[in-house]
DNA sequence: GTTAAAACTGAACGATCGTTTATAGCCACC
DNA sequence: GGTGGCTATAAACGATCGTTCAGTTTTAAC
């Protein structure tokens, strides 16, 4: 491959390492690193979001961070590494998001799946480029960290597929695909949801909470909810036109 | 990257290359190929397929595919033609099924976008592996060969965002989004439909068919169809238990 | 049987790859 | 003012990369 196909991304790739940056230092379960790895993690994480991992060397990474290739190894083991541990972030952190909106909602299947489709959009909306990093290139994780992710993935997918077995139970929801219908339609949801954050513009017209709102009532009507509230209302928070 | 990160696929690279030569063999879009030429495209298919492009060297296709580096020259001016001429059938192969199914459909909204989804949905699950090297590797094209491609998926949703646009106008769709929901549920569809490709098994207990229709009822819940007839039932082709 | 085009080989080009190593600055601490 | 322990550097390792090319074999037409 001669050069990255990806489309020329809007901003440079310093505020994207500065994005990235800000976003690593806050975060707790990164503070073991130290602010020099901390600071190559972000400028992996920009080169990995605009090139893809396979094309982005480790003299790339070394260049973007201020240091030697040599130095980067006295803070990461390799650099397969490094994309280890950034996938691992960003499930870490929304794997939180999850279990923090359900554990607050309600006992309800209807409540249960509302917080999770949220935090789930929403959590790819606030990030969506350490997202869009994780969805594209985990594929390319070694081969134990990748089955690693693949088990953390389904879980994601068997909590909600869990939410819809109970309200399907409970005649709250409908769902289709017989036999298979809790894991058809988590996979359904799942999938038109974690799609938003390779199109989504922040300083777009939409905000992410509406966004997030739009996606918890689609998703209330593909697993066949018997009943809504407004907040899942075909207009769904966008002002009526006029 | 020192070696790949897939999961070890299911059966032989041998067998993958044959399966993909037998289907461009088939292709009329690819006669102007040679046997020589599609030989070289299937062995690129299935490493791109198992490896991804960007780990895929011209020296693993050539030895794939039974011939020298050098000689690979000989029929693709470089490595990046190859993904290209690869994406670009799997988008002419799918633009047709679309075109057939849609146009020989009912005027009707509801038709539509029944014809629409199962034939997308189709187009992906009977070459799901053609459909997951698209899907992934677009992103990894040369610029120019991006750009078209790019042009064309949003063509396709274009299509299928025309048609919720009439549905809404007409009463037969009560769309989420407000203003944008013509796109944004095309969206929420496509994506959905999309991702079939990735886990489905042709020798499972779910027949692509059946799986096609579940996705159809699904999109019409989605997009609010005001009435279902029973092929959207909620059972949708599954046998009732028992 | 001659000829011209097409297909292919084997070797080589310069470049870049991930990683290692030997060495040097730096800083806190006794 | 030594003395470790980090952190960083510059240089080099062998390997592999995409691509080119001169020359050889195969193929097909007349």
């Amino acid at each position: 491959m001669t050069a990255p196909g990806r489309m020329p991304s809007p901003g440079s790739l310093a505020a994207d390492i500065a994005r990235f940056r800000a976003d690593f230092d806050a975060e707790p379960d990164l503070a073991d690193l130290g602010t020099a790895a901390r600071r190559v993690l972000a400028a992996a994480a920009a080169l990995f979001y605009r090139n893809g991992a396979p094309a982005t060397s480790v003299r790339d990474i070394a260049r973007a961070a201020g240091l030697t290739p040599g130095a980067m190894y006295h803070h990461f083991s390799s650099r397969d590494e490094l994309l280890y541990r950034l996938v691992r972030h960003g499930h870490d952190r929304l794997d939180a998001v999850i279990r923090h909106s359900v554990g607050s909602a309600g006992n309800s299947p209807d409540a249960a799946l509302r917080a999770f489709v949220h935090a789930y959009v929403l959590g790819h909306l606030e990030r969506p480029q350490l997202a869009q990093v994780v969805r594209r290139e985990y594929l390319h994780l070694a081969h134990d960290d990748y089955a690693e992710i693949v088990v953390r993935r389904r879980a994601v997918r068997d909590r909600l597929s869990g939410i819809l077995r109970a309200g399907a139970r409970s005649g709250t929801f409908a769902l289709i695909g017989g036999r298979h219908g809790p894991t058809r339609q988590a996979v359904m949801v799942l999938d038109m949801c974690s799609r938003t954050s390779e199109w989504f513009d922040p300083s777009g017209s939409t905000p992410a909470g509406t966004l997030a709102d739009q996606y918890v009532a689609a998703a209330l009507r593909l697993v066949g909810a018997v009943q809504q509230d407004p907040a899942g209302d075909v207009s769904a928070g966008d002002r009526p036109p006029g």
